[in-house]
DNA sequence: TTAAATTTTTAGGTAAATCTAAAAATTTTT
DNA sequence: AAAAATTTTTAGATTTACCTAAAAATTTAA
């Protein structure tokens, strides 16, 4: 059994693995909001309970448990998220602080009863998947928006960032989950993005394209 | 800003406030599962915060901000109890340790939601009474059962014993809430309680009938 | 391939919430 | 009103999760 401190430095690790392959101190500290030194405190802890496999000076990687127990976590965060957007009616902007604590609670049962009660979710409303019960899911395959050319079209799947300023300003502008866009320009001038909508036009700066994650229906 | 822990003293202190006039630290000791030492500790230190008024060997009493605290704790408690057994079907003995999880997630907009998404339930599976967000509610006027004489009739409103094996018990002999029952024998030997309900008679001992709670038609 | 910059670790400490053992205060019993 | 029993507090430690400052290792740049 791990503390809630224990859980979320596995979370972060994890979460870092999914970009670069050595996780680095550095790196935890600065997701975590937490000095090098704490982080070091810590890894050796995880590396004690065999949570983690570590070398002095050579990052960190999580062992199969470890990685089991982050993507637990994972799950957890995931379905409150989407019980928080689904039931209560919270907007997507709003629930992330809330599932930080939500997905400590300790209970196989209150999970599997949610997960049931939501209709056994694929998908949080950021369109991250939500790991099944034995922890697998499917490994979405993504295009960044920005890596679209003029002509390209596809669906609003997801976004790989998750600070409210951010999603507010993508629903002000109706580039919300599930939304069918194609790419009719790029600006020469600042690279800045111009999206056809079914019903309007937009125009993205490149900094919001790079975070907008697209299902292509291919070419056109 | 209080711990879980905090939040978990000034829980218990405001429950055993309800029974006893003045709280003493062996009582808060025995129900907290700590030690003495370990409770003075903790009441030095809400004292410090202004939570509770303390007087060395004197006990411990909520101030005004400790009981609102307290009362805004038992409200959440109680309410994500009511959406495990409503919408999670969890049945009455399975709900109070994830409950005691949960009461401390802390999110005024998530509360004030469930509550409505509850319907704004008045009373929690236990039949406890569920604090509205101004910290009110009707203080329910419960008879034990012990206390009902043969021929007495009313309606089962609540328990004041929440343990799993108790629970479960009633459930087994249909004791739930809301059922409708008269006493029909109190038996010599031990005391013992003869019920009748709609449908069948059931017979339970003197320690049941003090711990289930009896909203009374009136004698009959 | 040294020197400089960066990253990471170690050393030594703090605060919160516990504990045990022993002392002090209060209450109950003779 | 003593003595005995009980309750409560104090003293001194421990564990967890932090911190700062300084040392050590690694990486990058000159
Ligand atoms: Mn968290
Ligand atoms: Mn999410
Ligand atoms: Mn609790
Ligand atoms: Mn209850």
């Amino acid at each position: 059994m791990q503390s809630y401190t224990e859980e979320n430095y596995l979370k972060t690790i994890y979460h870092l693995a999914e970009r670069t392959t050595n996780v680095q101190t550095n790196a935890i500290a600065e997701q975590m909001q937490t000095k090098p030194a704490s982080v070091t405190d810590m890894i050796k802890k995880l590396a004690d309970k065999g949570l983690v496999d570590y070398i002095k000076y050579q990052g960190v990687t999580l062992t199969e448990t470890g990685k089991n127990t982050a993507i637990d976590i994972v799950r957890k965060h995931r379905l409150w998220e989407v019980f928080l957007v689904d039931k209560l009616n919270f907007k997507w902007d709003e629930v992330h602080d809330v599932a930080e604590e939500l997905e400590h609670i300790r209970s196989v049962e209150l999970i599997e009863r949610l997960d049931e009660f939501l209709g056994f979710p694929k998908a949080d409303p950021h369109g991250d998947p939500i790991p099944d019960k034995n922890g697998r899911f499917a490994k979405t395959q993504f295009i960044k928006l920005i890596e679209l050319k003029v002509g390209d079209s596809g669906t609003i799947t997801g976004v790989s960032q998750h600070s409210s300023a951010f999603l507010k300003h993508l629903e002000k502008l109706g580039l919300t989950l599930g939304k069918q866009i194609q790419v009719s320009d790029v600006t020469d001038f600042d690279g800045s993005v111009e999206i056809r909508l079914s019903d309007k036009q937009v125009n993205i700066s490149r900094e919001v394209a790079k975070h907008i994650l697209i299902s292509s229906n291919g070419k056109n």
